[in-house]
DNA sequence: CTGCAAAATGTAACCGATAACATCTTTTAC
DNA sequence: GTAAAAGATGTTATCGGTTACATTTTGCAG
């Protein structure tokens, strides 16, 4: 690999004037930018970007970490982030944590050694070292999709717990008076936002809130089947259950089906996310549409101003949620069932 | 952010013993040691990797060239890749590419660029600049999953042909005649030898090929739904439909549902790659298990190998398949249909 | 043709670490 | 006690660019 200085020898000239030829064409004469491009096109020139972002202190490069990425809704968020960075002149250095606050805490030091420029975290933990904690600068961090409650970092999300109360409402509406909740795990504030919005809609509707309907999941399909084999097997069992994402009510309707009943003539489910899956389901699903790419490309854009120095207090960001309307939700059944 | 000179000035030392202390602390004193873990502790000292890179010339970044991240298949292979890089102290660099051959030419410039040790790329297509074709050298690149034929690059693969004609084998033994193919893009080789194993199966049973039952798709939901419209408007449809991947299986299954018929009753359906889904769906799919998570792992280990030097020379690895059956493909309905 | 401003180009410090080599100090052996 | 060996530490060039500042060349007015 060829360096400037040869260049430089090849076109007699000196290397700042090759990097001038390259960074600023019209500060250096026509025919010496010509010499110069021979010599670059030559010997195959392409500059040491890495000399270049470690002299400017700049790496270009964002982390994000991802818990799962594979994972359909978060597949969504990458494909936004991804796609707002590049346009941008940025790298994104994609980090699968699963979840693991150890691993998230090692990511984030890729900003203390200068391996990267901020953090884009998806999940709601704070992975920079406690001491960091101390000053009151804005961390170069955003926080996405579940977010953490620091007043450093700016936000994007969606308000949960209104989105939840909506579909909640929208199964009131069609009759549901035993509705189960499949959560997500207990450590994830999307849950307890989910939670809360579902329990504000029976509260305003009069209706208890019945605990053995609450049921614990992981966001995965198998826990959605597992949450459906346990509700299914109440002496009273519910008319309609709300999973708190996609693959879990994906997940309970196939053991619904199993069980022989009729979706939604026994048993409505509803979701949340939104994903291509969905659509075509049986019966599709009815759930909450997320803008999982415009989190994406938000949480990037936001990053880039705090890094800018644009942003000078942390702000919040809340997207629109949509309440999709399928067929896997309708009229609870007539009392006989009960 | 402190310098490794200012620890060694508050050490009392040198810059070269706070080196030391830092990478072969037998070769410093006791003494020294503690003092300088001093200087480092009380000035929050964290080596800028940056230098280091750029200083040793290797970034320990990886470049993933990947089509599509929303993509459940390639999520899984993501996965894969990323474990396996973080395991052996790399980072990796994702780029959702679009299959657009302009960006991955881009993408491969980082490595020219020294921003990037190397790349695997999930797509058939070679995204170096044509000059680099001349040398003999091994390119520091690994092709997974869908692979171009270049005898310079170590590829980790699947027999997509003999899968492909193992399902049919199945589907023919299950007594299908006319088995309809919905094919991935034609660009795509892997739709070449999946469809040249189906071909191969028709052939040794004795089957002839109806061009009508080929369907285009591009490895999406709703271009199995489309393609599945069409194959159920001929005057003589397939009583069984093999899909190149799953998902276009699910959108098939979604209109074959919607028209009424059964699965398997009327129509068997087959997928291709397992995904998480498929055993979900109604009803669960009978589909081809590759080992996405090992693609991934494969091609990571075998780039750092190639970087190492360990390979010589480009070796293929071809990963196993299994042939997953379950309930939407069944016995071939009697001729009374036909 | 001279003089001076503007344009073009060159010189060298710098970013922050590493490591070869030099130097200084402490053991060890006789 | 001293020489040689071993151990500890320091000095400095280096990686490949960028850029402030210095210097040279060019262009134009007078």
């Amino acid at each position: 690999m060829s360096t400037i200085r040869e260049v430089a020898d090849r076109a007699g000239v000196s290397v700042a004037t090759v990097s001038r030829t390259l960074q600023q064409p019209d500060r250096v004469s026509p025919k010496t930018r010509v010499r110069v491009q021979e010599a670059i096109d030559h010997l195959g020139y392409k500059p040491n970007l890495m000399a270049v972002k470690f002299r400017s202190g700049k790496t270009q490069v964002l982390v994000a970490l991802v818990p799962t990425v594979a994972n359909v809704f978060f597949a969504r968020v990458i494909k936004g982030m991804q796609e707002a960075a590049a346009s941008q002149g940025y790298s994104l250095l994609l980090m699968n944590t699963m979840g693991n606050d150890e691993i998230e805490r090692n990511c984030a030091k890729l900003v203390d050694t200068s391996q990267a420029d901020g953090v884009i975290q998806l999940r709601a933990f704070n992975p920079f070292a406690p001491d960091q904690f101390q000053s009151e600068a804005l961390l170069p961090m955003v926080n996405a999709c579940e977010i953490v409650d620091d007043a450093r970092f700016p936000t994007v999300t969606l308000d949960n717990r209104a989105a939840a109360k909506a579909m909640t409402e929208h199964l009131i509406s069609l009759g549901h008076r035993r509705i189960a909740m499949v959560k997500g795990p207990q450590s994830s504030p999307l849950t307890r936002d989910r939670l809360a919005g579902y329990e504000d809609a029976l509260k305003a509707a009069g209706l208890s809130i019945d605990e053995s309907l609450l049921c614990a999941g992981d966001f995965t399909l198998a826990s959605g089947y597992r949450a459906a084999t346990t509700l299914l097997s109440l002496p009273n069992r519910p008319t309609a259950i709300f999973c708190e994402n996609d693959e879990m009510a994906m997940g309970a309707m196939r053991k619904v089906r199993e069980a022989g009943l009729s979706i939604p003539g026994d048993i409505s489910i509803a979701g949340f996310d939104n994903i291509a899956f969905s659509a075509y389901a049986e019966p599709p699903l009815t759930t909450i549409a997320q803008p999982a790419e415009e989190f994406g490309e938000t949480a990037v854009n936001l990053l880039i101003d705090v890094l800018n120095g644009k942003t000078k207090r942390a702000i919040k960001v809340i997207l629109p949620f949509e309440v999709i309307t399928r067929q896997s939700t309708g009229p609870a059944p007539t009392t006989a069932n009960l």
